[in-house]
DNA sequence: CTTGTGTCCTGTAGGC
DNA sequence: TGCCTACAGGACACAA
């Protein structure tokens, strides 16, 4: 459930803390939940290091140590990251980076499917090829109207499922290609090469407003409380979403009778309000 | 290449 | 009340 604005706070909130820190040692406490190289090779290649800062692409932090050695790191759907007492405990607890401030990085992660790995800075190994062949954020200049009209042209798959592709635009998940698809106007399952001009423009404009304001929110939070700020507590953008997880009940638009609709479009779910959304 | 489906993993929501 | 199943989610492997 992290996406990229969730991650972007987790970065913001976890920089000032860890930054300039070395890692005295670190203990993975279960081997499946490093992807590069492996268990041994990351505790031992992370320990004496320095970090010198913290970095995000798309879903992934990238906690960049000194030797050009990053530490990458993926929450996939239910990871958490925070600095804790190197005496406290943490629930699902798989790895923990202990600093040299007497502090320690936590990664807990219940379902275990969040993956870290270490790596040279000049060669990211295969296991990270899904990361080097992601495609801009909706967020950065390199991403526009025009280059996402170009991504969609001639394809027939439903436009959620394309915007769920890291490979045509990063860091958006369930929640934010949700939203943005409300903001724009434009229902889930429609055919992305099928979408006139407008609904691109509308399109990308919503889905850099939306991961914008997913960041100033400091994420969003659902019932089920696993996304956590680092420095505890709950993001806020759950406050505002106008369609996910919303399904069954009124549209947020004023005026709007609709009531907001859940479908599986290409396995997933997604959430629209028939009348906002053609 | 594109598209859809299944798998990983485990806590929990929902059904009976 | 309590058990059991289905589901959630992101990324990727795989089949058609």
């Amino acid at each position: 459930m992290p996406e990229l604005p969730e991650v972007e706070t987790i970065r913001l909130m976890l920089r000032p803390l860890v930054t300039g820190r070395r890692i005295v040692r670190a203990h993975v406490l279960r081997g499946d939940i490093v992807g590069f190289p492996d268990a041994p090779g990351l505790e031992h290649g992370v320990a004496g290091r320095t970090i010198v800062e913290l970095a995000r692409k798309g879903k992934y932090l990238v906690v960049r140590l000194d030797e050009e050695r990053d530490l990458v790191v993926h929450l996939r759907l239910s990871g958490h990251l925070e600095v804790v007492s190197q005496g406290d405990e943490v629930d699902y607890e798989r790895a923990r980076f202990e600093l040299d401030d007497g502090k320690a990085l936590a990664f807990a992660e219940p379902r275990a499917l969040g993956r870290m790995f270490l790596v040279q800075r000049d060669k990211y190994p295969p296991e990270l090829a899904g990361m080097m062949k992601m495609g801009p954020e909706p967020i950065q200049p390199d991403f526009d109207a025009a280059f996402l009209r170009e991504r969609l042209r001639g394809r027939t798959a439903a436009v959620k499922s394309l915007l769920l592709d890291q490979q045509i635009a990063c860091g958006v998940g369930n929640i934010y290609s949700d939203e943005a698809l409300f903001r724009a106007g434009i229902r889930p399952h429609r055919r992305a090469g099928r979408l006139g001009k407008s609904e691109v423009d509308r399109l990308a404009r919503a889905l850099a407003d939306v991961l914008k304001d997913g960041i100033r929110w400091c994420g969003t939070t659902l019932r089920d409380g696993r996304y956590q700020l680092p420095e505890g507590g709950a993001g806020s953008f759950q406050k505002r979403l106008a369609v996910f997880g919303r399904e069954g009940e009124r549209c947020r638009r004023r005026g709007c009778a609709g009531v907001v609709r859940l479908q599986k479009v290409g396995g997933r779910n997604a959430r629209f309000c028939p009348v906002c959304q053609k």
